[in-house]
RNA sequence: CGCGGGAUAGAGCAGCCUGGUAGCUCGUUUGGCUCAUAACCAAAAGGUCGUUGGUUCAAAUCCAACUCCCGCAACCA
């Protein structure tokens, strides 16, 4: 039985989950479930990044301890995580004293790679923090929030020399030895790696008071790389324990916007270290809503909790991962949501389910054992990471049943007494069914364990209320 | 001239590498069936494959130019 790690991106717990998020756990669950059924051994990480001058001013803003907020939110992200229920193993929390102790640890081990700068650039006093030139260009010079004029300022930080490592990244990403994926992103991130340059990784203790200190340094507080990227190998106990029996990480899943760090800072920092880059770093795109970008400027924001609410979690996977393409940005509308929900959901699988399991019942068919066996192109599409096109697949199996039930007619062969006929007939189209079942079970466990237990009961009977009701 | 991707039926996409009657899913219309959640099955309508030119017996597919859209472009957790 082999063993495989996977990660997902801990969110910032400044705000509320949102459906970027969900996409992050979704993809890795379906993986993990996957992984699981071909036998894998699966160890699944999820956690909330928790540090950082945004969350300590909300903080203090709410009149709250920094350790009441931040607890706070990251229970919200854990409950997130349950109602999508989400199979991971392990939630970690960089606020957790194992965390940054073992983060320090690492720090000190990188100590060859890092070395302190001065960094100079336009400043806001409101905002506590400096803007690019390309910001400050934009705004006139004066900080539009503050009503102030940007200053010229610079301070010492500590630096993660990137050209250590560039030529062996580089060389990782082309050999596929840490794919990235979809093909285009790797594209993107190997023209990145051309000028990326070194990288701020502390900040003076005035400027960021919240975060993990720099051992050694008493001025200085990490800035959030090294503690929020480790996070993938200090859950696993690093560098107190040996972690290669998971390390290095079977697939990372992030979104698009936090390619780069995944894709050159934190191969630094592995490679620094002396472990094996993560082998497949598996990036999704955004939500649209309605085609355009989800702001809460505009207020088009969609929420998880909503989409939820409406017809439970299987149609919330069920969109996400069938309607979702799994590399790029896709549209959620409600319109699409209920056309999915009543369309393909509840009348292709939910009422399959229900003429399948009552003519059983009406024909006294017992329960079917269940059937084994692979399916190659599924188990491929898979392993590649293409889950909305395997979940298609799946669904043509669903489909297909409907259709051998029409052309079978086994109500006619009730009435015309081929028992024996019949009884093969309804048989095989259960057994058939729980193949289909098998294929979703990744991507829809509530649902298709419920078939399951409908078509491998003595007696096999439709369910009280349908699978997928309509109102 | 920054790098890259794309333009195919109302929507979302495949086909292009290896030219040869244009395909899938959803939506629409009609018919059939009755085991089933007014569900299911079948058939039909709907596209001059972004534009122009070239190569070829033959171009969605190869080549060139053009138009339009999108992604990425260093502190974004």
């Amino acid at each position: 039985m082999s063993k495989t790690y996977l990660c997902t991106a801990i969110p910032y717990v400044n705000g509320n989950p949102h459906i970027g998020h969900a996409m992050d756990y979704l993809l890795a669950d379906v993986y993990a479930r996957f992984c699981r059924m071909m036998g894998d051994e699966v160890r699944f990480q999820v956690g909330t990044d928790e540090h950082g001058n945004k969350v300590f001013s909300t903080a203090q803003k709410n009149g709250v301890s920094v350790d009441d907020y931040v607890q706070m939110n990251s229970d919200k992200f854990r409950k997130f995580i349950k109602q999508l229920d989400i199979s991971y193993t392990d939630f970690i929390r960089t606020t957790d004293p194992e965390h940054v102790r073992r983060c320090q640890e690492i720090w000190k081990r990188l100590e060859n790679h890092i070395y302190s700068a001065e960094y100079e650039g336009w400043y806001c006093e409101g905002c506590e923090r400096f803007v690019t030139a390309k910001e400050c260009e934009e705004n006139h010079g004066v900080c539009p929030d503050h009503q102030k004029p940007y200053q010229q300022l610079s301070e010492r930080n500590y630096y993660l020399r990137i050209a250590d490592f560039k030529d062996k990244i580089r060389d990782q990403i082309e050999k596929d030895t840490m794919q990235i994926l979809p093909e285009f992103r790797k594209q993107e991130v190997l023209q990145l790696l051309a000028d990326a340059p070194d990288i701020s990784i502390s900040r003076p203790r005035g400027q960021l008071s919240w975060g993990v200190p720099v051992p050694g340094d008493d001025d200085q507080i990490m800035y959030v790389w090294i503690d929020a990227l480790s996070n993938y190998i200090t859950v696993l106990g690093y560098p107190d324990q040996d972690i290669s029996t998971y390390w290095p990480a079977q697939a990372q899943f992030i979104g698009k916007d936090i390619l780069r760090f995944h894709a050159i800072t934190w191969p630094a920092i592995l490679l620094g270290l002396g472990l094996p880059l993560p082998k497949h770093l598996v990036t999704h795109g955004y939500i649209l809503a309605d085609g355009q970008k989800m702001s809460k400027s505009i207020g088009n924001v969609v929420d998880p909790i909503e989409v939820l609410d409406k017809h439970g979690l299987d149609a919330f996977r069920y969109y996400f991962l069938r309607h979702v393409d799994t590399f790029t940005d896709a549209d959620f509308t409600w319109e699409k949501f209920e056309n999915a929900y009543n369309n393909e959901l509840a009348n292709d699988l939910g009422n399959l389910v229900q003429r399948l399991a009552t003519l059983c019942k009406k024909n006294g068919i017992r329960g079917v054992i269940n059937p084994t066996g692979e399916d190659k192109k599924y188990i491929k599409l898979m392993q590649n990471f293409e889950f909305s096109r395997a979940f298609d697949y799946a669904w043509t199996k669903v489909q297909a049943l409907n259709k051998s039930i029409d052309e079978q007619k086994p109500w006619e062969l009730a009435k015309t007494g081929e028992t024996e006929r019949l009884h093969q007939v309804l048989e095989k189209l259960a057994c058939d069914l729980l193949v289909a079942n098998q294929l979703l079970t990744p991507f829809l466990p509530t649902a298709t364990e419920k078939i399951h237990s409908i078509f491998t009961a003595p007696d096999i009977a439709p369910p009280e209320t349908p699978l997928f009701p309509k109102n």
